[in-house]
DNA sequence: TCAGACATGTAAGTCGTTACATGATTCA
DNA sequence: TGAATCATGTAACGACTTACATGTCTGA
């Protein structure tokens, strides 16, 4: 059993913390991860059937009383086990692919102001995400400082199983905020780039 | 037709500085762009034949007495304007799959020392590929200024068909280290994440 | 002469997304 | 009552990569 495919990691370590259906995983995905990982049911699902197939994970399908069906995968023993295996795991860099970087490049034989309305653009896009991620920012922040989670990130650090005390808590929370510096630090970068590119092509 | 596929673009972009065969395309790519881009054989060859069907490339077999057999593909009148306007559109931001990222995110549970290893890790790759890339940038600047370019530069920006003049080189010059550029800015970034991760996850 | 670059291509596999299909429950 | 959200799944497609297959030319 190799260590590979990354949405199996994903998805057992998001079940490492809690036991979770297919959608919980989705919107945990689109709520705290969406700046460095994306997934869509249409892998989830089958992903997580594979799972299970592997004993990685069980299956716990709860038509509860009144309750709407829902299945519940829990991480199994060998899941944990393989999940920690790939935490240890080196790390390939990714292979790029920047669209935005390749029209840049590719404008070359372009009047400059092409290059220019290209990275303008950039710099905007840029702008606008860096603006959103300060105020999740501030409001981490504050959560560490103070020890009051707000609603939504208390949900995803919750842990119905193993209840987390508040040492444990704070501690998620910074790995929580120091993700989301490493998207603030990127995109202040890139718009560093945008006013270096700018500045130099209008000389 | 629309402005959709991006190995289409790329290709059609590197064939409007010159006409290549797919080898050259490939080699041009792993040489000056694979740090925003990269293309496979598997990829380049079907994709050439898709262009000439749709009347945006012209191929020629050269297998001139005595010289070995070679496609060279040449952009054409549409494959241009094709171009000009995927330049122009507006380009979505990519979705991201940081497989680092992701780890450091799933490792807040783990004991510090996890965390550490993975940042750690991540902080050796980008020192390595910083270096190459200052090195890289050091010679794009000695070229610019001297107006003396290096071989391999020189390959990338000389384009038999039309003689650049060397403002249009310098100008192209300019857009090669502009991209090493956001390479370099992107690195130094992720580097002071790391330098930023190491501190506060040791207090 | 033979390793290594030059050169082209294909088939199978990987890894994912989008669109579709379905239905229950909640709450305004 | 009907829109929004909860919830699960599949089939078709997309966009590649990897591995394979094949052969040529050049220069040490």
């Amino acid at each position: 059993m190799s260590v590979k495919k990354k949405t199996h990691m994903a998805i057992l370590g998001l079940l490492s913390w809690q036991p979770m259906s297919g959608y919980d995983i989705k919107k945990l995905i689109e709520m705290g991860l969406s700046h460095f990982w994306n997934e869509s049911y249409g892998n989830i699902y089958p992903t997580l059937d594979l799972l299970v197939r592997d004993g990685l994970a069980s299956k716990t399908s709860s038509p509860q009383t009144g309750k709407r069906k829902r299945n519940v995968y829990r991480i199994t023993e060998r899941g944990e086990q393989l999940f920690r295996d790939w935490l240890q795991s080196s790390t390939e860099p990714p292979v790029v692919r920047n669209e935005l970087q390749l029209k840049f490049f590719l404008s070359s034989k372009c009047p400059t102001k092409t290059s220019l309305r290209i990275v303008r653009e950039y710099e905007a896009q840029q702008r606008a995400a860096l603006e959103e991620f300060r105020y999740s920012e501030a409001i981490l922040r504050q959560a560490i400082q103070t020890g009051e989670f707000p609603r939504d990130v208390d949900e995803v650090l919750s842990c119905q199983e193993t209840k987390l005390n508040l040492k444990q808590k704070r501690r998620q929370c910074k790995i929580f905020l120091l993700s989301l510096r490493h998207g603030i630090l990127a995109m202040e970068a890139r718009i560093d780039w945008c006013q270096e590119v700018i500045q130099v092509l209008s000389e």
